[in-house]
DNA sequence: TAGATTGTTAATCGATTAACAATC
DNA sequence: TAGATTGTTAATCGATTAACAATC
């Protein structure tokens, strides 16, 4: 067990950038094209040639002086590092309907996240069927993470309730949580925590909205 | 009709945390704290308190020397820096699973976000009633932004069509996206665009899962 | 080889943090 | 007034961009 957290540090700015290269990516694949240089993945993407380097080079050196990149094998190196090309199992916790619409769609570009299970603590909702999984009580989460080798918690209960949930998890060997809940989570390192936060989101845009008008007024 | 954009200009990284600052200002306000100092404010929130009170002078001098910010005062101007005071009038676009949840929940904490219609292309969908609005066609789009003063459109639609719906909507006066197709989007700047990739989201998470592994493989 | 384009170092820019004078 | 805490300037840090030597 290395205790050096330090090495590798790739900032969050970097990381957040992965997935939207992997998605040109993907496409330029899809269109057959084999070769492409960071001067026009930059162009095509809207971001400096410069920053593509710097950013794939934090991983190795991915392309080829003279040449450019090879695009499949630039994307599968990119997948490779979002851990796309293995397999994630997920537990849903919260059958309400955000969970139900997430339960649902899950498997998106046959990506490897695999839903395993759903768990509600209402009464109402346990035993109920969300697209083929039967929920399940909060009592039986500690031992179903283990037995099925669970990594990822998706959290899609209320606010009320999601730091105590969260705080439950902790001792079940969870890797990750994505918080739907509308709070932050206090989670100790072993537990990496992605937050969606929707109506944040849409307050940013109401701002720029705002904003704009407000530098366009008449 | 002012020119000049630069104007205020904030960044985004202080856009991006005001709705943070606005959730931990109003649970403050419902546990009926009336003043906090920034020392207090960013131990809670988890930032230093050179931020909190750089981001904040942005906007103007919310606080008093020697007393700190008044939490109500605080919270309201927040608010209304983020529109939060105003009403805004919203269209679904893309009535399938993903529109049909978000129908269901736009109107979250009883901000003033305030769903008007949806629409969607598919003759199955056309009216069909969601949440108690009948889905109307696309056609129609246009005329019922002007109608009805829609100020942001939610699109929720196959990323194949999204940039071609979104063309379209560059005509009928919308201000502002809110993108959930998995796509980017290419508007004039008189539209914000706010993105949601939900999947990037989750291989944000699934990298730092990976990363946390090998800085701590055995 | 000559031309192209990377990998990488150096320069710049912007965001965060520290410090402190202003002031309630 | 004295103490507290802001608003704001200055210092630091980190991220982005530019430049170019290495190399395919």
């Amino acid at each position: 067990m290395s205790n050096n957290e330090q090495e590798n540090r790739i900032s969050q700015a970097i990381v957040s950038r992965l997935p939207r290269y992997l998605r040109y990516l993907t496409e330029l694949e899809t269109d057959g094209v084999e070769r492409i240089s960071s001067r026009e993945l930059s162009s095509i993407m809207r971001v400096t040639a410069s920053q593509l380097r710097q950013d794939l080079n934090n991983f190795g050196g991915f392309g080829q002086q003279g040449y450019g990149y090879n695009v499949s094998y630039l994307r599968d190196e990119i997948a490779k590092l979002l851990g796309m090309n293995d397999e994630h199992f997920l537990v849903i916790i919260g059958g309400g309907r955000f969970g139900k619409i997430l339960a649902k769609n899950m498997n998106f570009n046959n990506s490897g996240f695999v839903l395993k299970g759903i768990f509600d603590n209402d009464e109402a909702v346990i035993g109920t069927d969300i697209d083929g999984h039967i929920v399940m009580s909060m009592d039986k989460l500690s031992d179903f993470v283990r037995e099925n080798r669970i990594e990822i918690a998706v959290l899609t209960i209320p606010k009320e309730s999601a730091k105590a949930v969260a705080n439950g998890l902790c001792r079940t060997g969870i890797s990750g949580i994505w918080n739907f809940s509308h709070t932050d989570l206090d989670m100790p390192d072993n537990i990496q925590v992605e937050n969606v936060h929707l109506s944040d989101s849409l307050m940013r845009l109401s701002y720029r909205i705002n904003e704009y008008r407000k530098n366009h007024a008449g």
